[in-house]
DNA sequence: CAAGCGTGTGTTAAAATACAACACACTACC
DNA sequence: GGTAGTGTGTTGTATTTTAACACACGCTTG
């Protein structure tokens, strides 16, 4: 009924941050759309949400854009993001293990992960803070470090974490691709965490958005032949089909 | 000039806490009232207000709307947290290195703490998402499995974390104290992580609300012996402080 | 069971707001 | 003097919001 919904437009809010009134449309077909701007206008009088022209956004969204460092980079490229971690969320099977990075997209991921009975290992902190509403999911955080511009974690000692661990699968974000110099980020124990990562995973998922490519950061983790799947969203440029597909690289 | 008419809407906007253009209009007469809108839009681009229709408000202003209702209902006896939080942080010198649990006092400690060059180690996720934000603290979190009611981490590797490093001093709180039983919380992995700190820190003290007292949890990680400073709330009961003196704590 | 009431919803037209495009003024720099 | 860049104003158009009314449904009450 009407307080259903209401309540699922706020967790929508909640997980996307935004929500344009087009897009509320497509999510619930058979009300119109002056029962959804009602149903905003009273989130708003509860206070949980922003009316803004158009649509709506969660405080908490408005929250942390006045966090400043970490949070600016989510608010750029958010629909590719979603779409990949929406795509990356369906190949998560129950009763795996899986390594979750902690860029942005991953935490994207986290908020769309079904609430299934998986363990995961992440070293982003926020990704953590998302994983941990879901019940059933079993968490792990490699500690180290905090790179306060992505909140992730990472150290040397990560290493000795791994030694007794394993997990099927890791899921991992890059922040940037050539065919030339691979997968790349900005920090070096970052980079050496998601080689380690490597090792130990038997699958390795590469969520990267379009806007990536061409891009070229100082430290390259992984290359073609490193990866199994590459998640990514619909812009991504045709000619690169081919290449993926020579080294058996699932592009979706 | 374009930037001092920017800072004075973004000035009026804090004041305010919202602005119609309408308003905007009667501040600024001879603008139009386009050149208002492309304000607010820049404004908006720098994160420090939000659109909405027909006009602006501040960030800040949203902050206080959700910060009223919702934080309250979350958490219990939070001015007494506040109060000892703000004690605790006035304790912290720079350029030392610290340990800060994961509790929910301790993310109080992290709100109030200076911005000042420390290096601060924890296990609470919440708490190192909100000393991310401060530049001049260095920052590690101690990896492990997350509990999900605190999210905190704890795990029995992170004694491998704690054989390379030292702190000075160890900031921490519990769920439970009594004379008899000495201070205890709900998980036996964070006891275990809290009597690794108590070995690694020269000094320890110890964040307790009042409520807490007379109260008993399973694992006890500390008696009275082990702290060097106690500080509480201002309903400390007063035939305590005896016991505490002789055990030369300072109690504040 | 019919009448009456409240709630939730849909439809429409009108109002309010925002945006895009272009034009102009002013400055700085060559 | 020309030219590029920035800031601004004007206009018309597009979009979004609101208001007003109508209908359907469930519930109570006579």
């Amino acid at each position: 009924m009407k307080r259903d919904r209401i309540e699922e437009i706020a967790e929508l809010l909640d997980k996307r941050g935004k929500l344009s009134l087009e897009q509320l449309e497509e999510f619930f077909p058979n009300v119109s759309q002056m029962t959804l701007r009602r149903d905003l206008f009273q989130l708003e009088q509860e206070g949980r949400i922003i009316r803004v022209r158009g649509g709506a956004m969660s405080v908490k969204e408005v929250q942390k854009v006045s966090g400043e460092p970490y949070t600016k980079k989510t608010a750029i490229h958010t629909d590719e993001k979603i779409e990949i971690a929406q795509k990356a969320a369906r190949l998560i099977d129950a009763n795996t293990s899986l390594f979750i990075d902690g860029g942005t997209t991953a935490m994207y991921l986290a908020k769309e992960m079904p609430d299934i009975n998986v363990h995961v290992f992440t070293n982003g902190l926020a990704v953590a803070i998302e994983l941990a509403q879901k019940k059933n999911v079993n968490l792990t955080v490699v500690g180290g470090q905090v790179l306060k511009e992505n909140l992730s974690t990472a150290s040397p000692v990560a290493k000795a974490y791994f030694d007794n661990t394993n997990f099927e699968l890791a899921i991992i974000s890059a922040s940037a691709f050539t065919i030339a110099n691979g997968f790349s980020c900005a920090s070096q124990i970052e980079a050496d965490l998601l080689k380690i990562t490597r090792k130990k995973a038997k699958f390795m998922y590469m969520m990267l958005d379009s806007s990536k490519i061409g891009k070229i950061m100082p430290y390259t983790f992984a290359h073609l032949e490193d990866i199994d799947v590459l998640i990514t969203d619909d812009n991504f440029p045709a000619e690169l089909n081919e290449e993926f597909a020579k080294h058996n690289i699932v592009v979706m």
